[in-house]
DNA sequence: CTCGCAATTTAGAATAATTATAATACTATT
DNA sequence: AATAGTATTATAATTATTCTAAATTGCGAG
């Protein structure tokens, strides 16, 4: 426990980010829980462990968080962000009916931009899908 | 005009959508300004020729266009469903200062869900990129 | 060690996009 | 023209997010 908290600090401090318990702590529920959360899911756990944690924090954190390149924002529905501790090329896939959210290997992906349109620079990759799973497409 | 108006109305028809006043005019506006808008843009153009038009009838609109098949619907940013009339397989990249939004190509793309996590259906496919373009990049 | 400052967190108000609701208007058919 | 079903409108409600100002925390200088 302290030796990973030891861990989860030294991630901050790689990123450029000063630790603070609330930042430790929702950086460890990332780790934990590769679900992909909105910022919902990971308040209403965290609330239960920090009861004066503010639903205003867990934002500042994650918009930190993706600042710094620690996490990925990802727009795969209207409506709500989700939160990816993942940052290596990958896509993912979105059931519609149970909103479980698979992750996707991506290969041999090759695009153009139109050369009129753009010569600029790339901040950002995204490449979802939706459907239903296995199970939920019975 | 007419003659157009005439096109409009098949293209609805093709999708199974009954014809409205609004539905051709969102329709028209569609086809005619290939700017991947938002509801706010499409609104606020169209309530110029229609001034008793409702926002809820721009939301429905665009549901239903999606729901047929017509439009797609990019959730290529946080807070806002931006609506695309190409529906053949193409990707899209956002300049982040000028919020334009211009088309990509896409090659030789090949994914694989795992093999556990996923083996039902897709319904969509979407492939952003953020950053600046090159008249913003300076 | 403790004081002061800057950064962080908090609570709640404000905003913006979207959805829901209920009343009105339109359309097509008889 | 009456009717039934659908579409549109106006507005209220909801939801996610952002903003703001005050309170708290924690670090560094003395």
């Amino acid at each position: 426990m302290l030796n990973n908290n030891i861990n989860l600090v030294a991630i901050l401090k790689e990123y450029g980010i000063k630790p603070s318990i609330q930042r430790i702590e929702i950086l460890e529920f990332l780790i934990e829980n590769r679900i992909h959360p909105n910022i919902e899911a990971i308040y209403s756990i965290l609330v239960e462990k920090m009861p004066t944690l503010s639903k205003a924090t867990v934002y500042n954190t994650l918009d930190l968080f993706a600042k710094n390149g620690l996490t990925n924002r990802l727009f795969i529905e209207a409506n709500e962000v989700r939160y990816d501790i993942r940052t290596d090329r990958h896509g993912h896939f979105k059931c519609e009916k149970c909103k479980i959210i698979h992750d996707v290997e991506i290969y041999n992906l090759d695009t153009e931009i139109n050369k009129n349109d753009y010569k600029g620079m790339i901040y950002a990759e995204e490449i979802n899908y939706r459907g239903l799973c296995e199970a939920c497409a019975k």
